[in-house]
DNA sequence: ACCTCATTCCATACAATGTATAGGATATGC
DNA sequence: GCATATCCTATACATTGTATGGAATGAGGT
């Protein structure tokens, strides 16, 4: 009897699906990486590694994705679009789950509302 | 130049940090594996998943580590505790804060089971 | 005493993720 | 056409995540 088995994320993954879950119909390659760094601040994300890890969702069954016509602008080639299986929408939710708990636990321990906590 | 470097964090190890954090004068290889396997929950975690991430974070100077006494119970043999060490807790509010970022999106597109009514 | 059991910690190996680097295709504009 | 802009692919390596199997210490029953 299956307990659905809740695949389970790495931090980055993560990221990854919440970001293409927010874009909706612009989740391509480049609006991907520049919505994940924005996630990630002040931290920087090579664009290799969100192709890599995209590729990993797919062959995983959490994405899906399809190429694009090629666009009229300059260098405007095809892209590669991505948007969620149903298996990523579950997953995403466990995971914003347990991220939740954490933070709640860390917010409760410091009074984290304050921007920045001096520093001595 | 000395941007803090920010050691960045895979998702089991900032569980764990938080487990530490919580655990406050408690945090010690058993205690902390339970208090992991609530935060992840409904997943299942190995003991010794804990403390090789445990061993590797203090490598890494996040977290330091002391035995304490014997203790005088059924098999109460020296207990090892563990504490963060202020680059852990660095490390972990940045992580927080990423996943704060995160679910904050994610519930706001699905309106996710409220953990929290918080205020109004 | 001795043997067993409960509690805790340790070592290691392997799979999965995270990141870097290099390259390649297609279109525009000159 | 040749340079240039946009976007995707392949691959290799470092770091994390997880599983397995032990091993040390002390209490308790017999």
């Amino acid at each position: 009897m299956g307990m659905a088995d809740s695949t389970s994320l790495g931090s980055f993954e993560q990221v990854v699906l919440a970001a293409i879950l927010s874009l909706g119909e612009e989740a391509y390659g480049v609006t991907v990486h520049a919505r994940v760094e924005e996630l990630s601040r002040p931290k920087r994300v090579v664009l290799g590694a969100v192709y890599a890890t995209l590729d990993r969702l797919t062959d995983k069954g959490l994405v899906r994705s399809w190429m694009s016509e090629p666009r009229p602008e300059r260098g405007g080639r095809s892209r590669r679009y991505f948007a969620l299986e149903p298996a990523g929408e579950r997953a995403l939710r466990d995971a914003a789950e347990t991220a939740r708990r954490m933070c709640n636990l860390v917010e409760q321990r410091w009074g984290l509302s304050s921007p920045r906590p001096a520093k001595s």
